[in-house]
DNA sequence: GCAAAAGTGTTCATCGTACACCCATGC
DNA sequence: GCATGGGTGTACGATGAACACTTTTGC
């Protein structure tokens, strides 16, 4: 036997929801679709799973080749399998969800693709079914990032406790207390000052801080507390 | 155009890690598969994709098939997709996992599967790779129930606070203090009393309790905290 | 009457929240 | 010297954890 008999075949294929943080705004990386049905049209990056490679494989491939980076932050999503999500052939499609640091990211390398920044707020129109991929990234990133530390994954390795709370308030769209707030996050034990300080931002300056890798990893999977009250948010 | 060109096809699948509780041990329902590879060996409920049917109704025929039941619930878990996972073709595989109420399970429904339950501490072994399939479920189970009440779907629609506590001891395998246990579970609201006892386990008889529904729907997405210290838990 | 499980309240420590002033610097 | 953003401490209330005794009833 090498083969299961009365089967339908489809294809399958991966759409990447690419997060970055520009200090004001979330914003996700689109490209302008290379190829028919919907040529030219925004849509996510994606492509088809090779025969010889798994999901994570490809999601890593196809990010490697619009950004030129790897080793990013990438999840594994949701499954989208409409029969007819993509009007030319079935194709079921596994979103992953990427964070980047936004500083490291150089347009030119992708420049076939025309890739281009959106602030969540003002999407462009999706093609097939992307906006409610990009609609479940969002719930999900929100949903995690309330108990686990993934926020750091959009920030560049130094950074400040300013900077940390923009984030927040942005993707929660939120205000949140700045004495409590840095209270918090040192708490954790996951932060290094450093003796630098950033000054881009204000005459005084803010000091800059570093992961600690060490704490960064082994309290990864336990909850953690970084906006107030996670207990009452609503996803 | 109507097919996209050079793409290798496979199939898709679901499988199902079927949870229930017997008032002593969390437990998986497995059963013999019934054809080539592995024909006769433990295995998840599983089948292929149809033409016509997405992944959630693909997941819910099948278990209806197994079970006889349908609005269980139900949640896609992750797609596992290595190019070999399965011997004979390429198959990518969505695991959905599904909580039942052990009881309104009648095994006579499928006796075609010889469907078994399993203590998942002594599960068998089992084929391709779904013993990481049932690992990541009972992670996901533990996570998500440390946060959202799913764990009355494992329980009839009337059940006493011991029951409850039961259940959640066993699945954390920890005790719990009775006395906070329930303080905590009636502060969520979603508990009603009822007249009558469960006369069963004991000679008191402990008091009956359903969920209302109302505040069920509503609380769902929010987070609770059923468990001492879940901020503590690793998963 | 006794064994076995159900049910219930208080105290204390910890954590979360609200809130206001001084500091450093570039201009 | 002043405007701008950075940095810090305290007091109060809410929440979570530890802990022990009484109740009911079948045998």
């Amino acid at each position: 036997m090498n083969r299961y008999y009365k089967q339908s075949r489809g294809l399958n294929a991966v759409d990447c929801i690419i997060f970055g943080f520009d200090g004001e705004n979330l914003k996700i990386l689109l490209i302008k679709r290379g190829f028919e049905p919907e040529k030219g049209k925004w849509s996510l990056m994606g492509g088809f799973v090779q025969g010889n490679e798994n999901l994570d494989q490809a999601s890593n491939r196809i990010l490697k080749q619009l950004t030129g980076l790897d080793g990013m932050y990438l999840e594994q999503l949701h499954t989208f399998s409409d029969p007819d999500r993509d009007p030319i052939e079935r194709t079921i499609s596994t979103a992953y969800f990427a964070l980047i640091d936004l500083n490291k990211y150089e347009t030119q390398i992708s420049a076939e693709y025309h890739p281009e920044w959106f602030a969540l707020k003002r999407l462009p129109k999706l093609i097939f079914d992307q906006q409610e991929m990009v609609e479940m990234a969002k719930r999900r990133l929100r949903y995690k990032a309330a108990l686990h530390p993934i926020m750091f994954e959009l920030l560049p390795s130094r950074f400040t406790i300013p900077q940390l709370q923009n984030l927040y308030e942005s993707v929660y769209n939120t205000t949140i207390d700045k004495r409590n707030f840095s209270k918090r996050v040192l708490a954790t034990g996951l932060l290094i000052k450093q003796d630098e300080k950033d000054k881009s931002g204000s005459k005084r300056g803010a000091f800059y801080y570093q992961l600690n890798m060490q704490n960064y990893y082994a309290n990864f999977q336990s909850f953690l507390n970084f906006i107030p009250n996670p207990t009452h948010l609503i996803f």
